[in-house]
DNA sequence: TCATAGTGTGTATATTTATTCCTATTTTCT
DNA sequence: AGAAAATAGGAATAAATATACACACTATGA
């Protein structure tokens, strides 16, 4: 039916863009947007959508989006909402550290260009990378730390930047 | 207390292992390792490891242990199930480390799919890859011992496994 | 056409999970 | 040491979530 394949995309956008913290929560916003649906359906839509209730680092729950899957998935995310996944964060996922490296993973396609922006800064810290289409790998000089890397890198990952 | 530390390692060890659906699924196995405690004390333990319960691609729930990160970054979770298996035996060449790097070779064109499960294991001790044709270059996590990237990469690539 | 299969959803309920209330134990501070 | 605060965890229960069942609607095919 036309109405579900609306609903899941709606219901995708609120938890992108709101802390819902149980399903209940979800009823409201989706009664603005003039769709009424119960618990049960939400409860069925959540999981087709791979949508899980995790723990935050406030010690409350939030609904949060699967990561993206590659080939091997069955999850087909429209065009429209794949193009904007994650505002601001311009395609970034995490980081992390391993002695002198740097791994970065970004939704896919985007390693790339944050790669070449990170090359192209020249950073002393920074000897160079790798990128593949969703991961980044960063050599760092050394005597670098991981502080000193992470303040490099935010110079060219927004995401990075501290609110 | 000492007993909750090494009950928080050994749930997480379980959830990496097993498919664990709900939480009462997990009082079997760790009552197996002597350790006795209640579903409520799971359900406040998860929610410290930040353990999600996620919908995989079977049309079951999963719980999961979120993926390891460095400072910044959002949390997103990897869709359950392609978690293991798959990757026939084929593919694979040799395997080799240095520090904090793992080399597998690969017969052209394997590298990026086994590279790929092995990225969507989320598994603590692989920070990420980064595959052209038939190498795959893999960063471990800091302090991570060969023999345990070895044991970790044996869930994804069969040739690794002993039995 | 009518049967059959498949999908979608509400209601009611079972199952699962989080929390409230309480007690015990440990840690910290004076 | 003793008081106060923090931590841990069980029992019971509230809250949240998943599902069994029923029914409506759509598409398909003989």
């Amino acid at each position: 039916m036309k109405l579900k394949k609306k609903r899941l995309e709606v219901i995708r956008e609120i938890i992108n863009t709101r802390k819902i913290g149980c399903q209940v929560e979800l009823l409201q916003p989706l009664l603005d947007m003039g769709i009424d649906v119960t618990q049960a359906t939400l409860s069925r839509d959540l999981k087709q959508l791979k949508i899980a209730k995790v723990p935050d680092s406030t010690g409350r729950y939030i609904y949060t989006l699967p990561k993206e899957e590659g080939m091997g998935g069955n999850v087909r995310y429209t065009p429209a909402l794949d193009r904007h996944p994650i505002v601001g964060l311009g395609g970034f996922l995490s980081i992390s550290f391993s002695y002198n490296l740097v791994v970065i993973k970004t939704s896919p396609g985007y390693a790339g260009s944050i790669a070449y922006d990170i090359d192209n800064g020249n950073s002393k810290e920074i000897l160079g990378t790798v990128a593949g289409d969703d991961t980044i790998l960063i050599i760092l000089a050394e005597g670098i730390s991981h502080e000193e890397a992470y303040t490099a890198l935010s110079k060219y990952v927004p995401a990075l930047r501290t609110q």
